[in-house]
DNA sequence: TATATATTTGA
DNA sequence: CAAATATAT
């Protein structure tokens, strides 16, 4: 029998570890440790999605074990008293997760436990897609050409007999429940001011199959109008593992062969190389963990970021007085989550018109958004900061009015967030930083002017990173 | 996965 | 003269 450590694969299908078909013990340590890096979004996310796998292997006459405390400690345990035969868990690639994988490791190996961890969570495993040089990307582009022609492996079947502790004759289990899950409260959090998303695989099985059977095929075209609703939501799925990437894969080949035009193919291929910029970020992050603190790219000097709290307030408040942003953060607190090119638009916000440093931005989508992921959030924020991969910082400066009226042109996602702007003409919405103060009150009284000047900041970043070249 | 500006095109 | 396109940053 293998007690397997559940982390980020919160399912029972399409999960390697629990293929091998051997009977099975399932475990969820609540790690202090790694709790005093979440927020309450992620956690009761977790939660919910911890309850729908419990609720896997009740039906599988089973339970879900919960154990609380440090898993270098408690796994060793738990698999002595049930006298298992192996422990096994699903890799986790950032930094922290690799160093405690290995202390748990080294802790059962010590005990004489065996233990075997597994590729799982992506569809091509760090370090697997390389230069010829045998070196790691650090150009998307190039990355997505050999990971396209790369075949995928097949999604696992179901998992092996699920064994019923209670039935098994062994001493008594210390301190570990069957089943009983702690209530947020009882983790320490405050509930989420968000409303947060249905978890568990069954809502992560419905979203795939609804989005597959029709947003699929427009994704190329409406992906980047966030009034749209058009993307497939899976964001905090893949971050759980409610959903096994391969199935994800599998899922979408089936649509791409359903396609009935050339263009409804090409438009799989669109959603598709999104799951290639997930495997890229995470080559990134395997390869280099420090991007959680330093910069990706070396500048000569330091990039002088500016230090201003009023700013970074108004941004996290969606008070900014441009439109698209603040509809952009205003959404990030209500629904933790937000659509992924407003992300960028609020990012080069803070980073090329606050000129604020990109790790004050990344630590706040950390505590608001359920799907946040290192490797994926590290990755973005860099890019759009111009201090990751592909750097490019004249590329990297969006105007938010430009953007708001290419991607939003009736204000539609806009008024959904900011209903001060409910009864203003959508033109004069994508105006608002050209109108004058006068006008400005007239239309929307409880909206801010513009905190910066666009053009103005727009120039300071450039010289910023001019100066930081050197 | 951009923007501003210069240049060309075409209604 | 507005819109499309090329180019520099």
């Amino acid at each position: 029998m293998n007690l397997h450590w559940h982390r980020r694969d919160l399912r029972v299908e399409d999960n390697r570890a629990l293929s091998s078909g051997d009977p099975v013990v399932p475990v969820f340590v609540f790690d202090r440790e790694v709790l005093g890096h979440a927020a309450p979004p992620r956690v009761s996310y977790m939660l919910s999605a911890l309850e729908s796998l419990r609720e896997s292997y009740r039906k599988r006459g089973g339970d879900l074990l919960v154990a609380h405390g440090d898993p270098r400690e408690e796994l060793p345990r738990i698999a002595a008293e049930l006298g298992a035969e192996r422990v096994v868990w699903n890799r986790d690639y950032s930094g922290l997760a690799k160093r405690r994988d290995a202390e748990v490791r080294d802790a059962l190996d010590e005990d004489g436990i065996v233990c075997q961890s597994f590729h799982d969570s992506l569809l091509h495993t760090p370090g697997s897609i390389t230069t010829n040089q045998g070196d790691y990307y650090s150009v998307f582009t190039y990355f997505w050409k050999k990971w396209r022609d790369r075949g995928k492996g097949e999604s696992f079947g179901a998992p092996g007999k699920v064994v019923d502790v209670g039935e098994m004759e062994v001493a008594e289990l210390t301190d570990v429940e069957s089943g009983d899950l702690p209530t947020l409260a009882d983790l320490g959090f405050e509930e989420p001011v968000a409303e947060i998303p249905p978890a568990g695989a069954e809502t992560a099985r419905e979203l795939l199959a609804a989005f597959c059977d029709g947003d699929v095929y427009s994704y190329d075209e409406k992906r980047d109008y966030p009034a749209q609703e058009c993307t497939s939501r899976l964001s905090p799925h893949l971050k759980f593992g409610t959903i096994g990437i391969r199935e994800v894969w599998e899922t979408t080949e089936q649509a791409k062969n359903d396609a009935q035009t050339e263009a409804d193919a090409d438009s799989v291929d669109g959603f598709q190389r999104q799951l290639a910029w997930r495997d890229f970020y995470a080559h990134v992050l395997d390869n280099r963990p420090d991007v959680v603190v330093e910069n990706y790219k070396d500048y000569q000097y330091d990039i002088a970021w500016r230090d201003d709290p009023e700013g970074v307030q108004a941004w996290k408040d969606g008070e900014t007085g441009y439109p698209i942003v603040d509809a952009g953060m205003r959404q990030l607190r209500e629904e933790a989550w937000v659509h992924n090119r407003v992300r960028m638009i609020v990012a080069t916000f803070l980073t090329k018109d606050l000129l604020v440093d990109w790790r004050e931005g990344y630590d706040w989508y950390r505590q608001k958004l359920a799907d946040h992921d290192t490797a994926n959030d590290n990755g973005g924020w860099q890019w759009a900061a111009s201090t990751g991969t592909d750097a490019q910082p004249y590329f990297r400066i969006f105007n938010p009015m430009t953007q708001g009226e290419r991607f939003d042109s009736d204000a539609e996602y806009i008024k959904r967030f900011v209903p001060e702007l409910q009864d203003v003409p959508s033109k004069k919405i994508h105006e608002w930083n050209d109108l004058d103060e006068a006008e400005r009150t007239d239309l929307a009284p409880d909206y801010p002017a513009p905190i910066v000047d666009h053009s103005e900041r727009r120039e300071d970043a450039i010289s910023m990173f001019e100066n930081a070249k050197g």
